[in-house]
DNA sequence: AGCCCATGTTCGGATTTCCGAACACCATAA
DNA sequence: TTATGGTGTTCGGAAATCCGAACATGGGCT
């Protein structure tokens, strides 16, 4: 019924809690159950996997479910959340129902009749219909449809991004989806290319190959003014292949410096697509190092079993400048340096070991990143101390207490 | 407080709904009652003029409001309702508010609290003598005065507000309101023109197609001092056209720097009308949110039922510095990305949600600090977390506790 | 079994931190 | 001149955090 699943369970009560638990896994889901709000908290906004449902009692011994819901909407989309109590109050259920909780329900209620609502409600949320190429988390189905959208159109497609976060799988999958699958599909990488201008013009170049296929030039921002006019005339001359481009973040700023055409910008520019960096999307950072070790961890490094959940964490919190690329290179320097058998924290990050902030006490770390916070914000705000306090969301006094005790005034 | 309100009442007891009824009426509202179900049916179904809220017993001698409510949404997209009841389920609470009620209220209630939500709840929706475009709040009604007035008079009027505050809309109703509306009003965004000058002046330019209309010159802090001169000149001359400019709030400055003409201020500046910032009137964000949501809504995301009151909360808290524009544009974007049935603050305010390294809040910062400290830690002992805590200086149990917090286990 | 040791977990109180109110002070704008 | 708005500073109570004690658990060792 439920096969497959993920639920968080939220439920302070031990009988309620255990009983539900029981029920839902027997239904086939994987159930995560929390007894404390803070926890839950901590495991929803950064969960491992995507969550299908939460199930959240009302009271709970250090909180509410409704505190719970609201703090977590403020920093994220939270999953469909459904609502038991016992002590239910009619204000409360609209005010919860209002603001997209999916559900609300009195203690005691009948199970058979709870499961059904549960499973109507939250199925039709989760279809993946193909395996994801670029990660799991929302943005990435954000992403994921965007490409679909631009596969059913035909036409010229801008792919943005830092670097190595799959705008040549990007392209290659607006192609495959796209009604020209069956013809060739050519890529020209420009920051590798000597002759861009043959490569993507010459005999045997890309659009020779392309046919009425697609034709992907990543790295579109490298481009010289000639070769910019006479892609821009091609797309005049309405070639038959599709073009897909693809280029960092800093197209505005060659626009602007009169180094890019504005012209073939906006032609090129027809759909556009920002992928957001790995950074900013922790779940698909895990994802993806999981996917490269079950890929690569047989063949380079036999003995290792897994990756130590510590790793897993340090993964999610680490900012991933180089996007995927990153990820691989780590992986594979891990895999080699690796001792036990699990992949540790130090394997993925060596540079951590040698950082000054070694053998620092808690209160120390906690005091120097408070310290360069408060410095950042003081500069930002040009030193003006309430305004700074308000940035760091601390009340004036507090920040000026601090700066007392850091020495800064 | 609901002047003008059409609002439609549905109670069978004779206590309930004349005390409502003149309390309603007392607060302005043009109030038809009904204390039968298939009456209120076919009164609601056609109209003498559009509805603007029903208040709905649930209790009826011939059937109840929920019942009412379903065969209105069969039909038609019924008007906000909020249902009443003295002996309300949770059940039929939750159920109602899912299909789109507004509002569900259990009796005996506090009349002050329940007339405050309803004139919150519900937006006038048409008052067609005097449509609200610039907001709802008392600032905006002070600007509509001014804008009366400036209409009243022949003067040439200044237009002063950030950016995104509608400064042309206001611009436009001062000429529809003047006894110059029927003639010609012609527009110039000197921010875009590449040449002023003709734009203005010349031939097909905004006086000569003006004629004795209006001139609208938005952004006239751009204009350069030749320019300027002309401007003056023209004032001189006695043009046939009216003239309303626009600005931002720098005209001080570059007056001050000598970059803008003291007379010309003088001249144009004869009435002066300042927009306040929409940061500084939280009730017309929301007005104007959810105005624009009732328009956009349908076309662009027909799933969605509503804004949830925590995102309303939200836009009430954002400053807005980008104005009407700002609200609009995080809308489309929002509208585009929402998951649920009702609107998160995470879609309108994605940023918050992946801030690139901007500023994080003190305790982010510092939470992220110890974070990575105890997962240092914690490599370093190879998960030993009596050991880890030695390290750290803390004792076990709260590195546990810390540990819980940010879910490493 | 019996013991040892580390962990998982709760609890109550000690301590620290944080906040808001309040007041004095000093610019600067009206 | 008077408002106004930001800052420096103090203070008391509220809230969080931290800690140690305590107890159960469970795995490894003899």
């Amino acid at each position: 019924m439920l096969d497959g699943l993920r639920i968080v369970l939220v439920e302070d009560d031990e009988i309620m809690g255990g009983s539900l638990l029981q029920r839902l896994e027997l239904e086939g889901a994987q159930v995560v159950w929390f007894k404390q709000m803070h926890r839950a908290l901590g495991a929803i906004r950064t969960p491992q996997r995507t969550i299908d449902a939460v199930i959240c009692d009302i009271a709970l011994p250090d909180g509410n479910g409704e505190e719970l819901y609201n703090t977590l909407c403020q920093t994220a989309t939270p999953p469909p959340f459904l609502f038991i109590t016992g002590q239910g109050g009619i204000e409360q259920a609209v005010r919860l129902i209002k603001s997209g909780a999916v559900d609300y329900i009195t203690k005691p209620f009948d199970m058979g009749a709870f499961l059904k609502r549960l499973s109507m409600l939250v199925i039709p949320a989760e279809t993946p219909d193909f395996p994801p190429v670029l990660g799991v988390s929302s943005a990435a189905r954000q992403v994921e449809k965007l490409v679909a959208r631009a596969a059913s159109s035909d036409e010229p497609v801008l792919v943005r991004g830092g670097p190595g976060l799959g705008k040549d799988l990007i392209a290659r999958r607006i192609h495959d989806l796209s009604d020209r699958c069956a013809a060739p599909f050519t890529a020209v990488n420009l920051a590798r290319e000597e002759d861009p201008d043959s490569a993507i013009f010459g005999a045997g170049g890309a659009f020779d190959l392309a046919g009425d296929g697609t034709v992907f030039l990543n790295g579109i921002g490298r481009l010289d003014r000639p070769v910019q006019d006479r892609l821009t005339e091609a797309f005049e001359t309405r070639r038959a292949a599709r073009v897909i481009a693809a280029c960092g973040h800093d197209l505005e700023a060659l626009i602007e410096a009169g180094q890019f055409s504005s012209e073939l910008f906006y032609r090129v520019a027809q759909v556009e697509i920002m992928v957001p960096p790995l950074g900013a999307r922790p779940e698909d950072a895990v994802w993806l190092l999981e996917q490269l070790f079950k890929k690569l961890a047989p063949q380079r490094a036999a003995g290792l079993e897994g990756i130590s959940p510590l790793c897993l964490a340090a993964a999610r919190d680490h900012d991933w400048p180089g996007g995927g690329r990153e990820v691989r290179a780590r992986l594979v320097r891990g895999l080699a340096r690796a001792a036990g058998n699990v992949l540790q924290p130090s394997d993925l990050f060596p540079e951590s070991l040698a950082a000054p902030h070694d053998q620092m006490s808690l209160a120390e770390a906690r005091d120097a990143a408070e310290k360069t916070q408060i410095i950042a914000a003081l500069d930002r705000t040009g030193g003006q101390i309430g305004e700074a306090a308000k940035l760091l969301r601390i009340a004036r006094t507090t920040l000026w207490e601090k700066m007392q005790k850091f020495g800064l005034s």
